[in-house]
DNA sequence: TAGATTGTTAATCGATTAACAATC
DNA sequence: TAGATTGTTAATCGATTAACAATC
């Protein structure tokens, strides 16, 4: 893999900004647009770009539908990725329950519980007991899953995902986990987030209060 | 301000490994260990700790307690932080009823929802009409808030919270905001994070193949 | 053509790592 | 003391940005 650790999560941003330029009716989109709409310089953009080979037309910009179907090739977008997850507690439920995944391609299609009062399989996506999960990902070559379970329980759990042929974890759970080196693990700490939120809006007040300090002694 | 932008993420990590070290009824630590739980180096974590002027016994390595008293002071620690929520949609209601933020000192005070159905006063964290969101910021002096509401009506729901005076967002609508410079803005974006894992998933499978192919070729 | 935008190279910037002197 | 670990400096690595030639 030549490109960088960030470069497909900015495509990602890219192909949601361009499907929102795409339904205002926009044609045609200059790297400049985009970035704007992406948070990201054009130089950045356009150097993503020729990272794939994605090439526009000098002066006249990208056509949005050709980048939109490119980007989706790279990401994998056209076939549907099946992704299980495990732990359905109150996160776990939330994520059976978004929308948002299906129109992306992502489609949750079942979840796995080691408590039986969580189990069911009267729901749109059926909640299954842990101990099926080993034969449930070999059948149906699951290869991406989602953790939410405890942090004690990430561990075992993830240890259980590489046993039964998982290739890629998201991490909900908040505890560094282990893997090896043929399965990719991703993590989404909302702890860690608001922690690092509020560091950066305590320091800003610090540095105003001692601004504010600097001025009132000049006076 | 001096440090990195990842530290205080890996401070936030080494204070959560701490408190398992600790529970473990370890007193002491080497940078060592301590990296290896965190999954990063050794020279990682005494670089993080110089930058704060935190320091260990050579030879002795560092008091867990004192390393955990001096990170909580770091992250904001000594007092609960107040949160609230704008949107109790599957996602907002879930991080509601998430129980780990009390223990991290964070703490959802209220959320906000723009539909009357949502909206009550009858479960712990109350869930109140949008309109009363202005006042209750001023009043209660809230610095930080977590944006989950559609993408759609995500901008607007963070210029109101801007005008009403916050300093710090975290938003889980998968679109990029624009916040003014005395307001810091970070992102959960699931959608995102599983387009990633699935890239590189696709992206080792096929080096495998390309690898067996070559193997195959030379016999 | 003149003007504007791409694509790419080279420069810059920042973060991580290696290495080792200091020292307990 | 000898051995091991910290704290820090310098080297490396990688990502972003600036700049500009190519060209539509």
């Amino acid at each position: 893999m030549i490109e960088n650790k960030n470069c497909i999560i900015r495509l990602s941003h890219y192909k949601s900004a361009l499907n929102r330029f795409k339904s205002l009716g926009f044609i045609k989109i200059f790297s400049d647009y985009l970035a704007d709409a992406a948070g990201v310089s054009s130089a950045q953009v356009r150097k993503d770009f020729s990272l794939f080979g994605i090439a526009g037309n000098k002066r006249g910009g990208y056509q949005i539908d050709a980048l939109l179907e490119q980007l989706n090739v790279i990401l994998g977008k056209n076939q549907i990725q099946n992704v299980i997850l495990v732990g359905a507690g109150h996160m776990g439920a939330a994520l059976l329950r978004y929308k948002n995944f299906e129109k992306e391609g992502i489609r949750i299609v079942c979840a796995f519980d080691i408590d039986p009062a969580k189990c069911t399989t009267k729901q749109e996506i059926p909640v299954l007991p842990l101990s099926e999960l080993e034969k449930y990902v070999a059948e149906q070559a699951v290869r991406i899953a989602i953790i939410c379970v405890p942090a004690i329980a990430a561990q075992a759990t993830l240890d259980m995902l590489v046993k039964a042929g998982v290739k890629g974890v998201l991490n909900f759970a908040p505890i560094q986990l282990k893997a090896p080196e043929d399965c990719s693990l991703s993590y989404v700490n909302v702890e860690t987030e608001l922690e690092n939120l509020i560091y950066k809006v305590n320091a800003r007040e610090r540095s105003d209060m001692i601004t504010r300090e600097k001025a009132a002694l000049q006076d």
